[in-house]
DNA sequence: TGCGCTATTGACCAAGCGGTTAATACATAC
DNA sequence: GTATGTATTAACCGCTTGGTCAATAGCGCA
């Protein structure tokens, strides 16, 4: 059925590195256009390779969108704890420290976080995404958890493990609730505010008696 | 040009209601298969009529996205406080209130919630929705910054009126991050706990001495 | 050197998209 | 009853998309 095919082959190279070259450029169109931009000829022509390539390796286009997620949540919801944060004693402002951080290093690539929002809206449709998604924000919150623990008084019944969790869910509310708002209209967001609203909030938490 | 063409033009119907039944008709058709799944044929599927005659009354798909915008943001973000909420004097106690209501009132529609943020994520690439929602996300703020200013004690160097409005952004970033999370796993998440984490947090904070 | 394996390419395909338009049926005015 | 205007339809168009595939070129190995 052909007509005529000169063809040309570019080189050759191992697997592992053509999907990671493959990877690359996918983030950086996304980053740059959106999941809706995420065409399989889009990443071909930013990696410089045929489009049929990019689908030998990842066999199907949603193949890529998740290994792409993968790479996401590695680089926005794996949360690390500095050496100089974790040498903190009082857990208090440990959590704090830890807010203070979180909130300028996810403000600081809100483009990321856009990409985030994307998958995260997807996931309500997607079964494998939402999962993907849910394991996540899962890890994210227990950092936060394990901390706030610490930092609440431990009275007998008021505060069960339940609320622990509640309290790790609303922090993680506001650290992205942060570069989402801003995200939408950046005027009349300063961090430095909103870090002294947060800070004031958990600053009399644990004064609970 | 044309080959034979019986057609069967429908009965006829005024602008506005002809609008109406498209409009309604794109909203289901978003709340079920989100903005991805939002076509122009399918919308004319949904309110049986010919596609053709979509594109007569919205002259492009986008003014039909942007009206299904407005829409959604008149049902998630117009904030009206109910008479019961408004008759609290207590204005920490009011805010509790008004707290609680918009965190089950945004949750019982989570679909909802999930195309809002679907026209969030959007609003990073384009500014027309981008200025739409950040209107709408202004004038809900602004209720909660009005209760914040006579919730908080106004002590004169300490509370600005930049504290204030720090202080909305935080509520909304709570009263959000709830059911965003919440889509996400379901399972973790009680409304409850999280609701008496918050309370916990609002109810000590005008102890500011 | 020559052989086989496979990564790579470009052409191809069907499906679906937004958008346009000639033909047509309906409602209204006269 | 007839003419006018327009809301409505179906066919059509050009384009992009994800996906397939025969042909091919480069590489390791004998």
């Amino acid at each position: 059925m052909r007509r005529k095919g000169p063809s040309m082959p570019g080189h050759k190279a191992t697997e592992a590195a053509r999907r990671e070259q493959i990877l690359k450029a996918a983030y950086e169109v996304a980053l740059r256009r959106g999941i809706d931009g995420l065409t399989v000829r889009a990443v071909a022509a930013r990696a410089r390779l045929s489009h049929g390539l990019v689908l030998f390796h990842f066999k199907r286009k949603d193949q890529l969108g998740l290994a792409l997620l993968d790479r996401v949540l590695a680089r926005t919801l794996a949360l690390t704890i500095p050496d100089d944060i974790g040498a903190v004693t009082n857990p208090r402002e440990r959590l704090q420290a830890l807010f203070r951080h979180e909130m300028h290093r996810l403000s600081q690539e809100p483009r990321r976080i856009r990409l985030l929002l994307e998958y995260w809206a997807r996931g309500a449709h997607n079964a494998v995404i939402r999962e993907k998604m849910s394991v996540g924000l899962d890890s994210y919150r227990r950092a936060f958890q394990h901390i706030a623990e610490k930092a609440l008084p431990s009275e007998p019944g008021r505060l069960s493990k339940g609320t622990a969790a509640a309290l790790a869910a609303t922090a993680v509310s506001l650290i992205l609730g942060y570069p989402v708002q801003a995200m939408i209209d950046p005027d009349h967001f300063e961090v430095a505010e909103y870090l002294a609203a947060v800070d004031g909030i958990l600053g009399q938490l644990p004064k609970a008696a």
